[in-house]
DNA sequence: GCCAACGTTGGC
DNA sequence: GCCAACGTTGGC
């Protein structure tokens, strides 16, 4: 099993939404580095979920990945903001995986206490400037913040 | 709202 | 293939 970490902004798609859907499509990443990271995922893989720009940011939950290789529909929608008019549909550009609802951290991990606790280089969330929205999580790391986050 | 970081685009 | 211009992300 891997671990990644999926960002999201609350204002869009918040874990609250998830918990109430269970599962979703997880559309729109147009990014090749990001899509990389999604294509490499395999069932049961988990997921740490991450509020970004959000009032504190942070992890706040955790999903499970339960479809790889899914074509993200977005990308062949004129209409959609992720419309991507240079994908062929014989051929699409983005795929992406569904991920469902295992449960809420409350409280979360904000960055500020992610900063505290992990280094740049055990987490790549900590790292300045890094705006990739899918990224990987080492399991030992992985493994250490569960421990945190469930109050053990 | 600002701006640093960084990915993408396109002219050459 | 280089790189300036531009767009986006996301913390603050």
């Amino acid at each position: 099993m891997n671990y990644w970490l999926l960002k999201s902004e609350p204002s869009v798609y918040s874990i609250e939404d998830l918990k109430r859907d269970r599962k979703t499509l997880w559309d729109g990443v147009r990014n090749y580095q990001a899509r990389n990271f999604l294509q490499a995922m395999t069932i049961g893989d988990r997921a740490f979920f991450y509020h970004s720009n959000a009032k504190p940011p942070g992890i706040v939950g955790l999903v499970e990945i339960t479809q790889t290789n899914q074509i993200d529909p977005t990308q062949f929608d004129p209409s959609h903001k992720y419309y991507d008019p240079q994908s062929n549909p014989q051929k699409p550009r983005w795929q992406t995986v569904e991920v469902s609802f295992l449960e809420q951290f409350t409280p979360g991990l904000t960055l500020d206490q992610l900063k505290d606790r992990y280094s740049p280089e055990e987490l790549l969330v900590v790292r300045k400037g890094n705006r990739l929205s899918v990224l990987p999580v080492p399991e030992p790391i992985a493994l250490r913040m569960l421990r945190e986050l469930r109050g053990a």
